[in-house]
DNA sequence: TGTATTATTGAAAATGACTTTCATTATCAA
DNA sequence: TTGATAATGAAAGTCATTTTCAATAATACA
């Protein structure tokens, strides 16, 4: 994962610095949406110098690459998450914020047609479930 | 519709002022999701000597009341639509913005489903569709 | 391997959206 | 009509994000 993301960055004519590794290290790994000040407090965890001007330009990057996505939620719109390619229903924890793209739902033909009906061109579509994970409603959040 | 919504600050023990009329007028008669910076535009036009800071505390209190509500768009989060109780399946026009409330579809079966293969306790949904409304089609967008 | 080019970095300053403060003004119950 | 007090808006404050710029480091190439 990580290394296809690096790759990518080469492929694009970036530099690859310690502070981009550190940061595609982090975002490559989490199962859940981050934003900009936690990518920075867990990347300088081990690499105290990383500045945060940094992890907002790395982000603006990795995003414009396709490789991160942002995830609206009420509680910040500034949460961005690795991208499923092709995958974009997902189900997200609101205690621990643990995001899980599901498949199994094939309803592009039902989009299609409520389009149709308002006379639209269909383009793409968000689907969120929300709801709470087993561990966080063990610990009765 | 205004009137419901005067009629739901009164109750809520508010005082109907000229401002919060005017704001009140502009956004329930939107169709399309509006930022605070367009409400202060709209209706500065016809109330010029309203301030950006009863904007945002009036917009405040209507989505509490359950009137308004935040849309997320790549073009911003900040802004917001009248609600339509039980209904939160939007088709949204990339062009004008154009925001459309469409019912048809009840999947809330398969999203349960879907929510107890992964063992989560689901809360709710939100399902958007995105594209190019007929008018902004035929306007080459 | 050494070196030149130039992309990248991070501190500091700037920006812009939003919030808080507070003196003045306006609503509305009595 | 009047008084209590909610609401207003200018100004100052806050905070996330962006821009600037001199110093630094990655990479291509000699």
């Amino acid at each position: 994962m990580k290394n296809i993301w690096i790759d990518k960055l080469k492929e694009k004519g970036m530099r690859i610095t310690a502070q981009r590794e550190a940061i595609v290290d982090i975002l490559s790994q989490s199962d859940k949406a981050l934003e900009p000040i936690e990518v920075y407090d867990l990347t300088r965890q081990n690499h105290p110098t990383l500045g945060m001007v940094t992890v907002y330009r790395t982000m603006e990057c990795l995003e414009e690459l396709g490789l991160l996505q942002k995830v609206h939620q009420d509680s910040g719109c500034n949460k961005y998450l690795k991208v499923k390619e092709g995958h974009n229903h997902l189900l997200i924890c609101r205690g621990c914020g643990k995001a899980i793209y599901f498949e199994g739902l094939d309803m592009e033909m039902q989009f299609e047609g409520i389009a149709q009906q308002h006379n639209f061109n269909l383009e793409d579509h968000w689907l969120q479930l929300n709801g709470l994970c087993q561990q966080c409603q063990a610990s009765g959040r």
